[in-house]
DNA sequence: TTAGGGTTAG
């Protein structure tokens, strides 16, 4: 039986699980952190199962982890550890530190990762890019991210799909439909295949933006090649037409769905019928209830606060609040949405000491506030003529 | 072992 110490020699692996033993506390014994199904998990390996695997492979795993589980510090200890035990990191190491400050503390921080990179004598390629990419498009940097395009050819990097579909949907997102569509013009250019998340992305950015005949447009075309779509793509659209009331058209495309060999899931069923409820067609909604039903899918607390929320918006506040007696029976755990739109509903109902109650509630449950809670909250306070207590208020949650 | 998108609630 081969040992660790065979495969790695005298130190290696066994120092660095040292090193995650010290990371992870007492609680795991070399116990290493496998990513299964989105979700990481501890695996305790004895000797004779260790990986027969290049030791920056294993660094990169555990980082990777570490990373994943937004320990960012401890990621940061396992590299200096395997620095120091000899073990060198590669593009690979640096990549997914790029992607992980990107992710959780922000572009500038994951430039500097570059730059740590660069001077280690390792350069970027077009993953490392892609991360920073992506980076910028979730702070909202559109210029960022055609900067950073442009510094990727400057240093003679091909952009691959995912640098133009990141790149189309930094555009559409903030608002640039024209720009993200010569994106997309551009894939077909440079002699890519535009592949599902493309056209999602597209079809998606086009609802969003205003543009739902196109989206359905391209559906159609895209209908005639006999591409092949996903059950997504149909949400989407579903959800593009629901938005803006044509409910025909998303009841058609469901049905389109159903031909295309794909079963609705909850949030097909789920969009749908806050439409009808949006629209006033209780009777349909009901339908698709029962439809939904028979099916197999129970409420959960996203379609109750969907329902709730519609008849929120309709005015219906006595049905909206039936709908949150219905989901407080039904045992599901109450979530900050939950608790939102409820305060929303006393807030409209001009009790706002009920509203006030809830926020106090909120916080008994361990549960955060967020942007929404505060707002309805200072709304509710400035509907009900109290300024001074919706300025009392707002200095509050500023101080 | 690293990167992208997309669907439902307030």
């Amino acid at each position: 039986m081969i040992s660790a110490l065979d495969i790695y020699g005298p130190f290696g692996l066994r120092l660095i699980w040292g090193g995650l033993q010290t990371c992870l506390g007492d609680s795991f014994s070399r116990g290493v952190w496998h990513r299964q199904r989105g979700r990481c998990q501890a695996r305790v390996m004895d000797d004779h199962r260790m990986p027969r695997k290049l030791p920056t492979r294993l660094l990169n795993i555990c980082i990777s982890s570490f990373c994943k589980l937004h320990g960012l510090d401890k990621a940061e200890a396992v590299l200096i550890d395997g620095i120091r035990l000899g073990v060198l990191p590669n593009v690979v190491t640096y990549n997914t530190l790029v992607a992980a400050y990107c992710r959780f503390v922000g572009i500038d921080a994951g430039y500097s990762v570059v730059h740590r990179m660069q001077v280690a004598g390792i350069r970027p390629n077009v993953i490392t890019y892609n991360s920073l990419l992506a980076g910028a498009s979730r702070q909202g940097q559109a210029s960022i991210s055609l900067d950073l395009f442009e510094e990727m050819l400057k240093l003679g990097i091909s952009p691959n799909l995912c640098s133009y579909n990141t790149l189309m949907h930094c555009f559409f997102r903030f608002g640039k439909p024209d720009e993200a569509y010569r994106v997309f013009h551009d894939i077909i250019l440079s002699g890519l295949r535009p592949d599902p998340t493309s056209f999602n992305t597209l079809i998606n950015g086009l609802c969003k933006n205003g543009y739902v005949d196109n989206a359905l447009m391209l559906y159609r075309n895209l209908k005639r090649h006999q591409c092949q779509l996903e059950l997504v793509t149909y949400n989407i659209l579903i959800d593009g037409m629901c938005k803006v009331g044509r409910l025909k058209t998303a009841r058609w495309i469901l049905h389109e769905l159903g031909t295309s060999g794909y079963v609705p899931d909850a949030i097909t069923y789920t969009t749908i019928m806050k439409c009808c409820f949006r629209l006033r067609k209780f009777e349909e909604a009901s339908e698709i209830f029962s439809e939904m039903k028979s099916r197999g899918y129970t409420f959960d607390g996203f379609a109750y606060c969907t329902v709730m929320g519609a008849f929120v918006k309709t005015g219906e506040l006595r049905r909206a609040v039936d709908v949150a007696k219905a989901m407080l029976k039904s045992g599901i755990k109450l979530d900050i949405v939950f608790y939102n739109t409820l305060m929303n509903i006393y807030c409209k109902e001009g009790k706002v000491d009920a509203a006030f109650a809830l926020l106090n509630e909120i916080e008994e449950k361990g549960l955060e506030c967020n942007d929404y809670s505060y707002t309805i909250s200072i709304n509710g306070l400035c509907k009900a003529r109290n300024i001074e207590g919706a300025q009392r208020h707002l200095q509050y949650l500023c101080s």
